[in-house]
DNA sequence: ACAGTAAATGAGAATAAGTCTCATTTATTT
DNA sequence: AAATAAATGAGACTTATTCTCATTTACTGT
C-alpha cells in the first residue's frame, strides 16, 4: 500500500512526503468514500490539521480525488484511480455512510439524452452531472446493525 | 405577498411573526433558488442572523423549505410549495445561479426503476433522490453577461 | 381591549470547518 | 553533502452556523 501510494504520486509528478504517503494510505485501506472527520480521526494526529487540508487540495489538483457534501453537512472525499469509473451515491441518513453505487449504462445514456434536452433549454454548457439517493441502510450497514 | 406568506404560515400552524413574514416574501419574491447570502443582503438587516437560520429552520420543520449545498459550498435555499413539484438542479459553475429543472417523466420512471435495483442490491431503503447538472450559462444567466 | 404565558426575537458570544502565516523541516537536484 | 525550492506544523484567523439570555411579541381566554 506504502508502494501504491508512491506510485501514484510519482506518476502525476508530484514530490513524495510522509503526509501524502500517510493520507493516500488511509484513502486506499478504507477504499470508500470517507469524511473528512473520519479521515482524520484514522490518521490520529499523524498529519497536522492544515496539512491535510493542503494534501487533500493537492490530490484534488491532480484529479484523483473527488469532494463532495453529504446530506449532513459533512465534507466527503474519495480517490478516484484509473479503475474507479463514473459511478453516483446511495447516503445513509441514519449512520452517514456514502456507498458507491454504479447505474446501468442505459440510465446513463437516457441522462445524457435528458442533459442535451437541458442545455438546449437553458442555454448551458453542461459538463458534469451527479446522481443522489438517500435513504436508511437496512442491516448490512457497517455502523448500524 | 404578504397575504401569501400569512396564509402559508397559519395553514402549517405557524405563529404569524414578522420576520417570518418578512423571509417569506423574499423567498416568493425571488422565485427561485436562492443563496443564504443573497438572502440576506435582500433581508437588508432587517431580521436578525440568528433569527434568520431560526426561520429557515421553522419552515423544513414544516417541510416547504429545501436546502442543499451548491458546487462552490455556499448554501441554497428554496420554497417548495403545492405548484412547486419534484424538479432537479442546475448550477453554473461560473456565477453560481442556480436553475430549476424538471426531467422528463419517462426519464423519472427510468430512474425510479434504478432506484429499486440498488435497494435491492445494496439493501437499503431509498426515499430520496437528486439529480444536479453543473457547468456554465453561456449568455442568458442573469449575472454573467 | 387586557392580562398572562409561552414562544419568538435580537445582540452578541461561542463553536468549528477550513484557510493562512511564518518559522522550521524535508525532498530533490547538483 | 550543500543548495534551493517546496512542504510541513503549530497555531492564529476567518466565517458560517448555533447558542445563550434578556427582552419583546403573538396567541389564548377573559
Ligand atoms: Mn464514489
Ligand atoms: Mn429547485
Ligand atoms: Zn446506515
Ligand atoms: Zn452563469
Amino acid at each position: 500500500m506504502i508502494e501504491d501510494s508512491r506510485k501514484i504520486l510519482s506518476e502525476h509528478s508530484v514530490s513524495i512526503t510522509n503526509p501524502r504517503i500517510l493520507v493516500l494510505e488511509a484513502l486506499l485501506e478504507f477504499g470508500n468514500p470517507i469524511t473528512i472527520d473520519e479521515l482524520q480521526s484514522k490518521l490520529k494526529g499523524a498529519v497536522a490539521k492544515s496539512t491535510l487540508y493542503r494534501v487533500l487540495n493537492d490530490l484534488k489538483k491532480i484529479k484523483i480525488l473527488n469532494e463532495f457534501t453529504s446530506p449532513d453537512n459533512s465534507t466527503v472525499v474519495e480517490l478516484i484511480l484509473e479503475d474507479h469509473s463514473h459511478h453516483h451515491h446511495l447516503f445513509c441518513s441514519d449512520c452517514g455512510e456514502v456507498i458507491d453505487v454504479e447505474l446501468s449504462e442505459e440510465f446513463e445514456i437516457m441522462l445524457n439524452k435528458e442533459i442535451e434536452k437541458v442545455q438546449k433549454n437553458f442555454n448551458f454548457e453542461i459538463t458534469d452531472h451527479r446522481v443522489e439517493m438517500f435513504g436508511l441502510c437496512t442491516d448490512q450497514c457497517s455502523n448500524c446493525k
